[in-house]
DNA sequence: CTTGACATCGAACGTTTGTTCGTGTATGAT
DNA sequence: ATCATACACGAACAAACGTTCGATGTCAAG
């Protein structure tokens, strides 16, 4: 056969893409005997040789003597795969419905099993704050053009911490009886009454003199807009 | 000793623990021996035993007679470790800057090696369409109110692709040179001219007679917002 | 035509690894 | 006091597993 180039060859392909595949269905990696079964290469030792080279070209990195001591450290992509790229590191929030400005917003009681859910959103846990507990979140979509003022799109994904009762500075998501109305604001208690700031500096905030009559539903922690069609 | 409650005991929490970390800075499972080692447990078949009952209670799954075959199912925090959670399924994106509107978009030439950035944002694959490739990303972190019109704030992450022409819909970062600024819009060629249209949909589109003055830089993919002190 | 590099392979070996067995202690229930 | 169960442990064993060796074939360069 013809001498390899440098780079990948079709053998060092096959591999590479087992690897990947077998590590997300699987949790670890594959024996080298496992890898063999699956690329159709029937020696241990010729799987070991194309690994010594994925090694060397940096595509994984291998642990002497071992069981499964392979690390992918680069996908066929040419992603790099972080090792903070870990199992704590990325987590799914439900999506749990719409939030839309004439109803209040869905709070999920605290016994929802939300594990059920086929629908999440998959978040990295480096864009929350480090003190942010990944647990009991929740994500509902932005329905219609009522969130403008807090800079939230119609297909907006708001990620959200069930509370009742807010800090100042804290944006959340305050149903308004009075009004038949779900707004996302930031919240200040100040002088007795409740000041709605929107997001949008050129807009002007709500004043609720009643405290009472803001029902704090939950404060947001994030907002992730996807491009249609990008 | 006294006998376990129903639920996780200190050897159990040691050696989930135990188990995330090794995960995490290996990128493969710890074989029985070395979960022992690390927990202060001498035997294997105590070991053995803990995890036997680490997967009645789903924390783990186990693969017979598999060298390390252990799957995390959910972590001590109580997070499921879904199986999406894998090597291709999360990568960073380098932040190379700020995107201002007195400036253009600093984007980054083909050869850039965002790898050795220190600084990225990470994203769950899951938020791009399939068909989006993740090479080639890189994001700015908006600086000021000027981007109000596209609903995006200040210190939002706005995660581009450099491209230099757009297709209708898409929403872009165009530098105006004749007004010496940078927008994000929503471009549409149309008879002739360009209209940028705001995603704020009570603001007017830019309308450009000549296309030749609108230098499209970027096509924004993702806007990712974070809660300050959230 | 010769040589060296690369690729391929089966076999053997020793180490790594998980499972099983038997034993002992402590505790709560009867 | 007895019994059942949980917890703890060392030892032994066999299978899983990675590495090494020697052999063979192909191809490009000299």
């Amino acid at each position: 056969m013809a001498r390899r180039k440098a780079g990948l060859g079709e053998r060092h392909k096959k591999i590479l893409k087992f690897l990947e595949k077998f590590q997300t269905e699987n949790g670890y990696p594959p024996s080298i005997r496992e890898i063999g079964e699956n690329t159709n290469i029937s020696s241990t030792s010729v799987v070991n040789y194309y690994l010594n080279q994925l090694e060397e070209m940096n595509f994984i990195e291998r642990e002497s003597n071992v069981s499964r001591g392979i690390r992918l450290v680069k996908t066929l992509e040419g992603n790099l795969v972080n090792a903070a790229q870990a199992i704590t590191e990325m987590f799914s929030v439900p999506v749990i419905g719409r939030i839309v400005a004439g109803e209040p917003v869905p709070v999920p009681s605290s016994d929802f099993n939300y594990y059920d859910q086929e629908t999440g959103i998959d978040i990295a846990r480096s864009l929350l704050p480090p003190r942010e507990k990944t647990s009991d979140l929740f994500a509902l979509e932005v329905q219609g053009d009522s969130m403008i003022d807090a800079m939230v799109n119609d297909g907006d994904i708001v990620v959200m911490r069930p509370v009742s009762q807010a800090n100042n500075g804290e944006m959340v998501a305050v149903w308004l009886a009075d009004r038949d109305e779900t707004t996302l604001k930031y919240f200040y208690l100040e002088d007795g009454h409740v000041r709605l700031q929107p997001a949008n500096p050129q807009m002007k905030p709500i004043i609720i003199d009643n405290p009472a009559q803001v029902q704090v539903q939950g404060k947001v922690v994030l907002v992730i807009r996807r491009m249609e069609g990008a």
